[in-house]
DNA sequence: TAACATATGTGCACTAAGCATCTATGTCAA
DNA sequence: TTGACATAGATGCTTAGTGCACATATGTTA
């Protein structure tokens, strides 16, 4: 299981910012693209073809579980649940974001030290 | 200048740990290969091959120079001193490196704050 | 002289990103 | 009533970067 956090996987923490989205309740990918950009991670908007590609491979690893919803406005939509597992994998991300974070300060330090700037 | 820093680049930070290293003085690859892993961006060691790819593109974007020193034992060593370019992108590294532990302790708070945990 | 450590590299497969594009559906105004 | 627009989901293609294995060369030492 912790082999699915962490490098190589680049510092855009879509997986981490997918679950933590969830966690505040049930939602579906054109949402969850205006909301992950809240957590700092990513330059503009996040991509729409990346999410949903995320989302589906997510599911494949069974980290969220979909189902359609055709009521409400508009066309349908795939609306997305974190599961048990996702939130044990979202613990873990925490925790080495947690150790990433500290790894990067440490180096933030070590360099002010050496040009006392 | 600052397109060369940050994401989409992954986050093992092979480029601000050569350029660290070589703030305390000119040195090879092989032996950056034994210290860039102390910053804690990498789980083992660096694969080899990475790092003579990541010297000779650093080269070519004026981040560093080298020349070939064949004194000493064993085979000749092509070392490498940082150059001022090299310590301005790195000054950049720092910068970004800063915003995103923050972004990362940011995200841990969020989640501690949610869960309870 | 064969094994080993040092030192630098190349080749290839795989993954993920970035971007453009495509499909479809519902809404609303001219 | 149809054309523009917003919503929603998805694919295709190119490129960048990684990971791993392997190749090459030189000096040291048993």
């Amino acid at each position: 299981m912790p082999e699915k956090i962490g490098p190589g996987k680049p510092d855009r923490y879509m997986q981490p910012s997918i679950l933590m989205a969830l966690l505040d309740g049930r939602s579906h990918g054109y949402e969850l693209l205006q909301h992950i950009g809240e957590y700092g991670f990513l330059k503009g908007d996040a991509p729409p073809g990346m999410i949903y590609r995320h989302l589906r491979q997510m599911e494949e690893e069974g980290l969220v579980a979909s189902q359609w919803d055709a009521e409400g406005s508009g066309p349908a939509k795939r609306v997305y649940a974190i599961t048990d597992e996702g939130r044990e994998v979202l613990d873990a991300w925490v925790g080495y974001m947690e150790r990433q974070a500290a790894s990067l300060l440490g180096f933030v330090t070590r360099y002010r030290e050496r040009t006392g700037g």
